[in-house]
RNA sequence: GGAGAGGUGGCAGAGCGGUUGAAUGCACUGGUCUUGAAAACCAGCAAGGGUUUAUAGCCCUUCGUGGGUUCAAAUCCCACCCUCUCCGCCA
């Protein structure tokens, strides 16, 4: 959530950031609300004011014993033009939240302009696209030929955009997610955590999923739904929703593993085929909680933790900065990391680390004590993937791969596997 | 699933229809004392919002959430959410 009082009094240039999202915020029509807003507030204050004065004088009155018929007579119309002033401005209220529920984060002045994701911009490579000398196969072929991925398994049980996987792939998958732990509570000094898969909707709201995004999510039908989580962040991040932090409490760092839940509605026909894409996947996330003045440095290291996980791979990726158009919508700034997929012969998506912030923090009422002023302050929230698991799996699957079809295991995971260097047919 | 208890300020914890935005303690801030610190003592200290040049005043809201009763609700009633204890069931 944008600070109302930046909406109100600097209408223009929050209309001007929001524009290079391509997002229209009509600023015309949320002043004019807001002056409704001001006019009632100030009539049902004054109605409050004068109930609270006349209950006081009834309150005296009684006391001392005096015959409060006539003030009680004074007020008798008081009550019903109250609730009508209340209920009017409650209204104007209800949808001022509406709206500013619905605006996107503000963004950082250092994201460079753009329409969608071909106009973001590379920063840097690390490592050399791998190079085969025979004709590579995707994550598909290489693991349906080992016989350790199936789909088909998968969709008689749950339909598309699932998958089942056994034996020394499953385990594969494991491994990584275990390494991606260990190295980020040993190396990077995270917390480990374990949290819910399934939150309530305000969780959602505090993270910024929801009211908007809600056809994204899987939920529960019983009379107090379940969401089921989409990523890590929204657990995770959660846990400080509604708390006041000491100024010696923060930074603070968590990692935690999950599965993650998506509908993938609005994305039909794309990744249909192997595991790209899926309703359910596994990604190990990072958390950061830091005072507002350090949040942008603390998404340069952040960005690094996750990077540090695809050089220990070994695998090739650039850094990406999102484009005004393509930041997602409760961040300010967003790095992607892209990692080499020989398979499609291009770089994909396998960590996303962004800057939220005071933005979630607004709508989760984060707070730290201001060391200097005693006053309470938003904390800065960030999260990125460190990273996306099944993304990982096909990224190792592809840039390991060999001619008879068996995969090497990247030296880093092969104490997760027992010792062992390679997955071929049983 | 059954029975019971409870949700109050940064934390702990009183209050249980009227001048209570809320006793007290801790924490925190300032002061006295001290070479300095600690202790002791004194003082201050909730958040959000409106009005405003104002971090000055004045006003409003907030005691889990939503509704109700009342001139007046932290206090009474109803519903919901959450936590804890015991019993049952269970990985």
């Amino acid at each position: 959530m944008i600070d109302p009082k930046l909406l109100r009094q600097s209408t223009t240039e929050v209309a001007a950031n929001l524009a290079r999202r391509g997002y229209v915020f009509d600023a015309a029509a949320y002043l004019a609300l807001d002056e409704k807003r001001k006019t009632l507030q100030v009539e049902t204050q004054r109605l409050q004011s004068e109930r609270n004065a006349s209950a006081k004088s009834i309150g005296m009155a009684k006391a001392k014993g005096e015959d409060i018929g006539p003030l009680l007579a004074a007020v008798e119309n008081l009550g019903s033009e109250l609730a009508k002033s209340e209920a009017a401005l409650q209204d104007v209220q209800d949808q001022l939240v509406d709206i500013e529920l619905d605006l996107p984060n503000l963004l950082d002045a250092s994201v460079p302009d753009g329409k969608d994701e071909n106009d973001n911009v590379e920063l840097r490579r690390w490592g050399k696209e791998t190079e085969f000398s025979f004709k590579v196969r995707d994550h598909i072929e290489i693991g349906e030929s080992l016989g350790m991925l199936d789909f088909d398994a998968a969709s008689k049980i749950s339909g598309s955009r699932f998958l089942v996987m056994t034996g020394a792939l499953a385990r594969l998958q494991r491994a990584l997610i275990q390494f991606m732990l260990d190295t980020h509570t040993i190396e990077h000094g995270y917390t480990e955590t374990y949290v819910p898969y399934l939150v309530h909707g305000h969780a959602l709201v505090g993270t910024g999923q929801l009211p908007k995004f809600e056809e994204d999510l899987f939920k529960t039908d019983g009379e107090t739904p379940f969401y089921l989580i989409p990523t890590a962040e929204v657990p995770v991040t959660n846990l400080v929703r509604d708390t006041m932090l000491e100024a010696d409490q923060l930074p603070q760092h968590y990692t935690a593993h999950t599965p993650c839940f998506r509908s993938e509605a609005g994305s039909y026909g794309r990744d249909t085929r192997g595991m790209v894409r899926q309703h359910q996947f596994e990604k190990v996330e990072l958390v950061h909680f830091v005072a507002a003045d350090e949040s942008m440095e603390a998404l340069e290291a952040l960005t690094g933790h996750a990077e540090a996980i695809l050089q220990k791979l070994e695998l090739p990726y650039r850094v990406v900065a999102l484009c005004a158009g393509d930041v997602g919508f409760g961040a300010a700034k967003t790095y992607d990391l892209e990692v080499w997929l020989p398979g499609q012969g291009k770089y994909r998506e396998i960590s996303s680390c962004s800057n939220y912030n005071d933005f979630q923090a607004r709508r989760m009422k984060a707070r730290r004590r201001n060391p200097d002023s005693g006053k309470p302050e938003l904390i800065h929230t960030l999260n990125g993937s460190g990273v996306a698991a099944g993304r990982a799996l096909i990224a190792v699957i592809e840039n390991y791969q060999n001619e008879d079809g068996s995969i090497r295991i990247p030296s880093v995971l092969q104490p997760y596997m027992a010792g062992a260097e390679l997955i071929a047919k049983p």
